[in-house]
DNA sequence: ACATTAGTGAAGCCTCCACTTCAGTATCAG
DNA sequence: CTGATACTGAAGTGGAGGCTTCACTAATGT
């Protein structure tokens, strides 16, 4: 792997973009072709793969293509960068109750 | 306020610079006035100011004057639509096990 | 009072990037 | 084989937005 400051760069900046988040929010309810993908977002289809480009290089999405066909799917750990920013991003009593929830919790 | 998913939209769109994220980033640690804020970041002070007014305008940053000089901290719940986003992106048998986890836990 | 510090406002520049068009390549169906 | 489908690659365009400069106001220090 690469820096982790800029990875984390490339996750923010790909978030951004409404489209992109579409494209995630989409992909939540399971894997899609590039084509369904593009359906409802008023993009073109060379649009929708660039988006996916990018979402893939910064670790966020998984494609496969198999025949002519190319399925794509969420990344399964790949917001945990993002949700440990923002982790971090909390008051000291605040991450010192989290560590306690920690502790007791799990 | 306003439509909640373009509230969404403006905070992400919020932490897509980076030099944004080193504003909250240094505001962990605590209040700060503006040139302060300023000094480590390789801008102008009027870019601070533009940032800023952007940081405010999606709630995650709230800032005061008194005197001359304006202080800044984190505005507390201002990440709280982004994590729930997060959670939301989970796949639906890591949901189940989120919810599983909230009856057990907390 | 005068200089200095801290922040504002307006206006313009310039780069990046989202999107398009068009042309091309596999793959599948009949 | 023929046509349709599903994507891929290159190249260009337009607009948003991050940054700067310059001019200005208000508070503070000596």
């Amino acid at each position: 792997m690469s820096d982790p400051s800029s990875e984390l760069d490339r996750v923010f900046h790909a978030l951004g973009d409404p489209t992109r988040r579409a494209i995630m929010e989409r992909l939540t309810d399971g894997p899609l072709s590039v084509s369904r993908l593009a359906e409802p977002l008023n993009v073109t289809l060379t649009a929708v793969m660039q988006h996916l480009q990018i979402l893939q290089e910064c670790g966020l999405v998984y494609t496969e293509k198999t025949g002519r066909v190319r399925s794509c799917r969420l990344e399964p750990g790949g917001l945990a960068p993002l949700e440990k920013w923002i982790r971090d991003r909390r008051s000291p009593w605040e991450k010192r109750l989290d560590r306690l929830g920690e502790l007791l919790g799990p």
